[in-house]
DNA sequence: ACCTGAAACTAAATCGGTTTAGCAAATCTT
DNA sequence: AAGATTTGCTAAACCGATTTAGTTTCAGGT
């Protein structure tokens, strides 16, 4: 029932756990170890299926080969996307990946950060609620590496990853005013995030007269969005009298939707819409849905790839490569 | 730069790390140390802001406070949301979760098994491929506190939770029979998985002659789901004549929906379905879909109870308390 | 004055690896 | 044949905690 260690093998074979150590490490030709006797604890080592203790090679190392991923909620699909894409690369790298969900709570933000730094992890890529930067900064000052991603803050310097939310926002107006709109209303969140404020600023900027009026801008609460989202679409449409709407996330459109179609408004005829981020059901609606498409898979390989930066190469090493992806319109029917 | 050690501490207040560790962990009573001894050093841990480093301390108390959640893919939404049950009931016992995804690839779960094993985790959670009893077997056998959810080895001697999917399967059937349907098709993948395999039978078990005959089951290749499941339900259409189909997953529903709908079929009054397992979407939808609810929250909760009875109690301790869950309907429109 | 026992604290072993510094024997120089 | 290298290997420190088995000091009992 006990594990097999170091100890047990170099008994084995009568030779010091230290040869052992360097031969399973691929150290043995490095510190001239007779290539019959590394041969000899290889084979000894996979009779006795030895697997080393990580948490003592971590001690050791100082290394836990472990990287923590925060994210507002796993079931999101597109943190969830992100977090699948950020697992396969982690794992090709030889990382562990201990996963954290905030629930947009900064004070479970800042715990699972504190956790996370107590259990040596050897970088930290988050989502953060923007809400926490004392802690993310004293984190990131004491050596320990950290990318933000989606969501960063724009008055600290630490590196991230994010989409352009106000290229996004253009786009998406732009289509519909393309498509013919001529009043067009927009749902967003009352969170207070940079990424949400850069979305209703593209949109405020990009609008160019297509609206009634600013109660065209709709902010919901981020608690109850789904009855909340509701109201405004309905407020849109009977008070404003709006032809298109933006969504300012994936689930507001869906909430959004579900709303018009009770409404029996003529849809996508007299009302149209475009959400923020794609979603796998948007090309099973009938009408397919309109979207703006957020890279996931490179806001994942960036993410990766700036934390592997810090974490190779300590040294300062300009830590402003600030990434920030396109986004990009995937027209369908609405 | 450096991180604050049990010995600075001690060196800061003149004692030993032995008294400095103690009072720590809470035990300065129960060793008789000094009460003021005791604030002296709590106070002097709070100034230099003292964080355990985990690593130590699991070496030495052959413990990890991490638990592995291994899972075929995050962005399926029955298995995210189980992740993320899973995840808040594992923080507050105090567990981290290191998340794995093997995308129903066998080499992958072996690895990730190998690795997590590897990493010490106290306890490994798995809705397994099915086709690595061997491995689980040995690190089950080895001492480390497994549970299968989801999916099992009705074979094996292995704790686990899982849906009773033979039922379930009827209930979707009886709601199809009991709302008029007569000849009733099934869309099914070909994992080799016990909880396919019940639902099929289930289907077949139930269908009391409301099939036209022996193809009314399909079963689609799981690497091409969408095409296959799209082929299939024309088939089942336009050949079998079927006024009503069972899916045996959210996503094939999904896939199937878009189908009918292209196909222009009257949807539900001429081809009416039901879904195994619930979907966000399925209420957003018009016609809202039916479906079988799967009990995430009860698949999660007697998971982690079961690996916590083992974790806690080595010794035997009846591993026999396998838990199997009642789906039930979600009867909507379809 | 001597013994007992509790109070308050500590030295050292331990977990299982990695790594540095160095030793003994074999081989090569010249 | 003496000295210099190389080969092949090991002892012991170290990572930072926990924990066992004591030790010292002092008060109380007789």
């Amino acid at each position: 029932m006990k594990r097999v260690s170091l100890d047990m093998i170099a008994k084995e074979v009568n030779l010091s756990k230290t040869t052992v150590s360097m031969v399973l490490n691929g150290k043995g030709d490095l510190h001239k170890i007779n290539p019959d006797t590394q041969a000899l604890i290889l084979s000894v080592a996979k009779r006795l299926k030895f697997r080393p203790n990580m948490i003592a090679r971590n001690l050791s190392t100082g290394s836990s080969k472990t990287l923590a991923l925060i994210v507002p909620r796993i079931i999101d699909t597109y943190y969830g996307l992100i977090a699948e894409s950020i697992e396969q690369l982690s794992l090709k790298l030889g990382y562990q990946v201990l996963l954290g969900t905030t629930h947009e709570d900064p004070v479970k933000e800042k715990e699972l950060l504190l956790t996370f730094e107590a259990q040596q992890v050897d970088g930290i890529l988050i989502a953060s609620t923007q809400h926490n930067l004392e802690d993310i900064k004293t984190i990131s000052d004491a050596g320990l590496p950290v990318v933000l991603f989606d969501r960063h803050y724009p008055e600290a310097d630490l590196p991230y990853v994010v989409v352009d939310n106000y290229l996004g926002a253009q786009k998406l107006v732009k289509h519909l005013i393309e498509s013919g709109r001529k009043n067009i209303g927009y749902v967003g969140l009352n969170l207070d995030l940079t990424a949400i404020k850069d979305r209703q600023r593209g949109f405020e900027n990009a609008i160019e007269g297509r609206a009634k009026d600013s109660n065209n801008l709709k902010i919901v609460d981020h608690q109850h969005a789904k009855s909340d989202c509701r109201k405004a679409v309905e407020e849109l449409i009977l008070n404003q009298g709006v032809d298109g709407i933006v969504f300012e996330t994936h689930y507001l459109a869906l909430y959004g939707i579900a709303k018009i179609r009770e409404m029996e408004v003529d849809y996508p005829g007299a009302v149209s819409i475009a959400s923020f981020g794609d979603h796998e059901v948007f090309s099973i609606f009938r009408p397919e849905v309109t979207a703006l498409v957020l890279p996931v898979e490179q806001i994942a390989q960036n993410s990766i790839d700036m934390l592997m930066r810090q974490i190779e190469n300590k040294p300062g090493d300009d830590p402003h490569l600030n990434k920030i992806v396109e986004p990009s319109m995937k027209v369908r029917n609405t």
